[in-house]
DNA sequence: ACCTGAACACCGTTCAAGT
DNA sequence: ACCTGAACACCGTTCAAGT
């Protein structure tokens, strides 16, 4: 069955896919069967097609991902351009932080790639308006620079912790073994911690979290000047 | 050739390896080649062993993993335990870091398996330090263990990011693309910048980083209780 | 008690041949 | 033009058989 409109005019074998079809398979198949289930082979499986076929229309699996991912970049919220710069900021970062979290492994390949180098236009905005909001705030452009590197790199630690973490094989049993052991003399906070250390580490203290740095990062700048 | 101390007393084929020679080559594997270069079949021909054997040496690759981890995790500094909290806490992070980003797989390790659940007692001394800082400083134990967390996202996120776009194939021509092709009208801070970028990036800025961090933390704190 | 090759169930990618 | 199977060069892991 070839597609419904075949290129008039043209000669040679009819395509049996397209990027788009791929695309849209590849992201079916992460929402089902999980993020590391994304192979080559088994996309292709499941469009029931060669998996040779994939490479005439995507360069390798790394340029499969980031046309995945520049695709999901535009669902990021527009940041909001009035308001204090401060909380510009906090929110510019909240909302990457929620984007990503539902589609962890996007962090997983914007480490390699990184937020600016691998994203389109539609991530560099969001960059644009956290810069512009510590220019706003009287940030020199290293201290803006920075101020968006170091959130990045604790929003992108965050998500990938968290999400590797949630399912690793074998993670219960270690939890519950890790507090049994303590040597309450030596350790006398981790054992009073005990086992409400699971409890808390699952709080989202996100956004508590990103206030903080920012109002740190913000302070030492001002500090400077 | 069986090792020079052959177990006496004791029937059976003799070992050719042991789980400290296997430990020992696969630091000198990663060493020389790479971290990405530690499989189980290359380690194996390496040592001139069948890959099999070394399933009778440790559970599984990411046993193998855990071990030389915890190796590694003894040679953090000890933190000192005297001085201000909060430059205990910042030192003790800096540890850390400096550490980690001496062998960046360690990082990519641990995000899978946390830094409590995966490491033994040379690591759970540094959590402790840690927390016991910021409990002197005058923290509830929500506020401590938040702390830590956030400040293990940040560094883990940190030394991942850094490790990966480092070598990452293809990294050097995207980062030439991306601010030639950029719209000074539309993104008029990032074209500022232009090719600033990849320097303003490459600066090492952890230890300012994390200090603005604990600050910003420890105040917020304050400012609930 | 310890080691081993064969085998299983996978990967990403290339390339000559086919339609 | 586009698709394909065969092939290459790998993975981690299990298991029956060997010493």
């Amino acid at each position: 069955m070839p597609p419904t409109d075949a290129p008039r005019g043209r000669t040679g074998r009819p395509p049996v896919t397209s990027r788009a079809d791929i695309l849209v398979a590849a992201r079916r198949l992460i929402d089902r069967d999980g993020w590391e289930k994304l192979t080559v082979r088994r996309l292709a499986a499941e469009m029931g097609i060669g998996a040779t076929t994939l490479y005439h229309h995507v360069r390798d699996k790394e340029d499969l991902l980031l046309l995945l991912l520049n695709e999901y970049a535009d669902r990021i919220p527009r940041p909001p351009a009035a308001g204090e710069p401060r909380e510009r900021i906090v929110a510019g970062w909240v909302a990457i932080h929620d984007t990503l979290g539902a589609w962890p492994w996007a962090a997983e390949v914007l480490t390699v790639d990184g937020f600016l180098t691998g994203l389109g236009d539609s991530a560099l905005v969001q960059v644009e308006a956290i810069l512009a909001a510590a220019a706003e705030h009287g940030c020199s452009q290293e201290e803006a620079v920075d101020l968006f590197r170091n959130i990045w790199y604790f929003t992108v630690g965050e998500i990938l912790v968290r999400a590797r973490s949630g399912g690793a094989r074998g993670a219960d049993e270690r939890r519950d073994g890790f507090l049994a052991g303590i040597d309450a003399a030596a350790l006398p906070r981790l054992a009073a911690i005990g086992d409400r250390w699971p409890g808390l580490s699952a709080r989202d203290t996100y956004p508590d979290a990103v206030r903080a740095f920012v109002d740190g990062l913000l302070a030492q700048a001002e500090g400077r000047s």
